[in-house]
DNA sequence: TGATATGTACCGATCGTTCGGTACAATTCA
DNA sequence: TGAATTGTACCGAACGATCGGTACATATCA
């Protein structure tokens, strides 16, 4: 076999971010080829079905780190304090400080949600489930803890946007502080 | 004067719900066209610098808009609570349920925000500081007014990109319920 | 008439995608 | 062993379609 010239790996990281700041129509393939440094037929090697299956390696990257660095932490057994304590740290490096926009915000614009169905659903409701198992571990019934892990997602999507639009990193990081109340008070 | 084949208002009515549903990158100069029902020359002719005027169309509406349907109450004199109780049925109106986006989302993306800069954050602004003077008008603190202020801002916006990713209104109207404990309480 | 509005035809650039072909490591076999 | 074969990784060039935008003649009014 022939040596990659860049791990795959790597390259998939490259795109996925690509995704993250440019959203899936902004993602063009030029911006897709530079970013990983594979030239637009090599990304056809291995992305077969193109964009979308570019689009969908995305979206196993992302649910995997989200998994690795806050869903995980939420999910764990043990104090849900601490548990709250160790996502907060993975959700500040996952989103890098409110920079990094959310791919439950850009697949689930038309345009994306036809070229990957399900995708933004998919992640969004990972992250609610979560959010709501940390709710109802701290004491919650169930159907609260349903409404504040939906709350707490809907806050931290905002606050991505929010983010975004007013330039600054401060809505993500009191969004931050707001989850202990939202999901433990 | 020739005949306008079509009033501007509806035309400029039909490119804002262009822009809100498919965003800056989705809405094409032909989507434009058909939306409105002008041809490209008749777009060119309105709108002399192309898609960014357009989009500058869009913006101004989407903020007479909001201003008429939901800032306006939000800052009016008056009672907080029944200040709160006219702006939600306004935003439930403004919104359609959680099923129209918001430009703040929209045009905070990079690619937007090149074409129209400061838009989003001037968008983003006027709600916070309309949430901020209900907050300080039913009694909070300067900075705490402002705090729920801007959480209101980050809860809307994120349970509009909740309601889409999940393809449900059910977040949207969450979290105009939950608007009164984040402003009032 | 002259200003306004519109339709048709067109432009270069970029879109996502495909094509033809090269470079090179592993495997096969004389 | 070493030459031939196979399979993987890669690339530049070009495809048809669409992008945002322009030129210009025609049509409609005051």
């Amino acid at each position: 076999m022939a040596k990659p010239k860049v791990p795959l790996e790597q390259a998939v990281q490259a795109i996925t971010d690509t995704f993250r700041t440019h959203g899936y129509e902004g993602a063009s393939l030029a911006r897709l080829s530079q970013a990983s440094g594979l030239g637009k037929s090599s990304l056809y090697h291995h992305f077969p079905k193109g964009k979308d299956d570019m689009a969908k390696a995305a979206r196993d990257l992302t649910v995997a780190q989200a998994s690795e660095q806050f869903i995980g932490q939420l999910r764990a057994d043990g104090d849900p304090r601490q548990r709250l304590d160790a996502a907060r740290r993975g959700l500040e490096d996952f989103y890098a400080g409110g920079e990094k926009a959310c791919l439950v915000n850009h697949f689930g614009v038309l345009e994306a949600a036809e070229a990957i169905p399900g995708a933004a659903q998919a992640m969004a409701e990972a992250m609610i489930a979560a959010f709501t198992k940390l709710a109802a571990d701290a004491g919650a019934p169930m159907a609260e803890a349903r409404d504040r892990g939906e709350q707490a997602t809907a806050d931290l999507e905002g606050a991505l946007v929010l983010s975004r639009a007013l330039g600054t990193s401060q809505p993500f990081f009191r969004m931050l502080g707001r989850l202990e109340q939202t999901l433990l008070s």
